[in-house]
DNA sequence: ATAATCAGTGTAAGCGCTTACATTGAATTA
DNA sequence: TAATTCAATGTAAGCGCTTACACTGATTAT
């Protein structure tokens, strides 16, 4: 059955009767071909099933219409969500979407991007703000343009398209108290290496040091991004004296996680006990009662992160940060703490 | 600030003294260069900041520790999932994966298959089996080995590692009919260039035709995979008369909308009405009453995919299909019919 | 002491492609 | 009619890397 080996340019010339030049063009430019020759081209294309081959073509022309995105997680929804409307942006621009993921470790984020470098890209998506500043050091030198996407940056350096995940939590928090709890809990995501989840830990927390709460903030317990472990970190919250009224939650999921093990308890949320999430996430809105949650419009940030980093790749002038505002949605499940 | 320009393996070697092919093998097989010298070479390899160059590297070694993934869309979590378990299994193998989507159009998936070829992907992972033959053809010439996932294969041709979507389905809807059910209608998937959704609604109709029920099968609504889509299905469902006693979804999405609908409808799940899923998403086991459904391991088949497709670009044998077993999930939706 | 071997390194030929420049011949102009 | 222009195509030089082969000097065997 012999080796099939892929065709080359210049076979694709020779089956034509062209130079490796002119099919080339074909490809590339092909009105400064003339019509005949052209089809001729197209012809021996066709037939020989060519696919220009991405590396040749990358070292001959230096440029490569690839970009490249690290995320900490494919199993992540907001993510995903995100980057489905990146990379629809992208595609329009002609540029090709290439994913990697971290595992949220940076050592991992650093690998992945020396990987899509050494691939070409001319720019490349990373999530947050938070990185070795050997990292950041070797984009820099490498004079590739990156966005970082759903937190802002620290300071003045870099180009960010996010939101203040500190100020929503802060304001989320303050809604709470404002309904008249006193004894708040806090179930976050785990903040090691991972700015947005210490941002909105942060904010809870100011947000009850600003308001001087008697109790003031109860616990905070970290949790990694499941249901089962949003449910296991409320069942340990509830073992609390005094209890909590209102358990905020660093994500929807979690969220959804304490609910559930709030109604296995014999707990009515919102009479028993209060509970809030963070990213609005479809299933938000289905669960009974509906929970009150951040709503991030991860779709929009996609888009305005693609815009970002394509005018970053052609060298137009761009402003550093996109600020994309959320805003709170108020469903079931706060209400005012039990007398 | 001049132009910063890549170091390539000519300046490191410059830098470090020594000809070119060492400090390629410095990198690639370090063991046959003198432990002094690969000293010299690993210190101006850092301090240039060097990381060698795909196109090149590809170019000169014809091969690309590559492996790329077409997926229908990363906003379906279940893809996700495998697809995580996909990635790390090729990373412990040393390949890279990339990933691409196709938004469920069969040339869009042949425009990135020709992408991924295009960037040297040694192999391939494609969602279903239901392609247009020229793809297939395609690839068969190229020579690229790739394995289809979530579904099996039809006939003896290609590889592939899933389960039986009609089997599974068939499988559940017997549960139904056991518990007492004669009008049972389905809420599926878009069925159009999607097989797997196609297979579960044939396997429910199979299953309904083959006990010959009286009423049979009242309806059949076909919906995109969203909360919602499933949540208004559900309530045309629900105009019909005689009204369905049981509601088979093509997935926990479909289902979990549909599950919300009938409580805002003052419905009782599954008193008034009987709803199962497909999948056993994350979150079915948090809705309440728990979601019956099928369990597909989304993460093994990813493993098993991974492993499979590794042993094809080695050449080594392989079974052509690996079947994952499935299993249904009995929660608290599935219940007798209302007498 | 000489020959054989071998580890460590260098030399140089491409891999498949793009593109600056050279060439050709037809169309245009003087 | 000769000179000029220009569109269409060809020629060939790399892009950054790997690797077969050549070379060198030290170690080992004879």
């Amino acid at each position: 059955m012999g080796e099939y080996l892929r065709p080359t340019l210049d076979d694709v010339a020779r089956a034509a009767g062209v130079s490796t030049a002119t099919v080339s063009r074909c490809l590339n430019a092909p009105e400064r071909v003339i019509a005949p020759t052209r089809e001729r081209v197209m012809a021996a294309v066709t037939a020989l099933g060519y696919t220009p081959d991405f590396g040749g073509r990358a070292l001959a022309s230096r440029r490569t219409n690839t970009v490249g995105a690290i995320i900490p997680t494919m199993e992540n929804a907001i993510f995903a969500r995100g980057l489905q409307s990146f990379q629809e942006a992208l595609s329009k621009a002609g540029k090709t979407l290439l994913v990697a993921s971290s595992g949220y470790d940076p050592a991992r984020e650093r690998a992945q991007m020396e990987a899509l470098i050494g691939r070409g890209a001319d720019g490349l998506l990373l999530i947050g703000s938070a990185r070795p500043e050997s990292s950041v050091e070797y984009l820099r030198r490498r004079g590739v343009p990156y966005v970082g996407a759903w937190n802002l940056g620290p300071g003045s350096d870099g180009f960010f398209v996010g939101f203040d995940n500190a100020a929503a939590a802060s304001e989320l928090t303050a809604r709470v108290i404002a309904r008249g709890h006193r004894r708040i809990a806090m179930i976050g995501g785990i903040s090691e290496m991972n700015d947005r989840a210490a941002a909105r830990i942060a904010g809870v927390r100011n947000a009850v040091e600003t308001a001087m709460l008697d109790g003031g903030l109860i616990d905070v317990i970290e949790a990694p991004y499941a249901f089962h472990d949003g449910a296991e970190a409320f069942a340990r919250l509830m073992e609390r004296t005094p209890r909590p009224t209102a358990v905020i939650c660093g994500n929807d999921v979690l969220a959804i996680g304490a609910m559930q093990r709030a109604r296995e308890m014999g707990l009515n949320v919102p009479e028993d006990i209060s509970i809030t999430g963070f990213d609005d996430i479809d299933i938000s809105e289905m669960v009974n009662p509906g929970l009150t949650t951040v709503r991030v419009p991860h779709r929009r940030m996609g888009e305005a992160a693609a815009e970002m980093l394509l005018k970053l790749i052609n060298k137009e002038p761009v402003e550093r940060q996109i600020e994309i505002s959320t805003s709170i949605i108020e469903r079931g499940t706060l209400g005012p703490p039990p007398s």
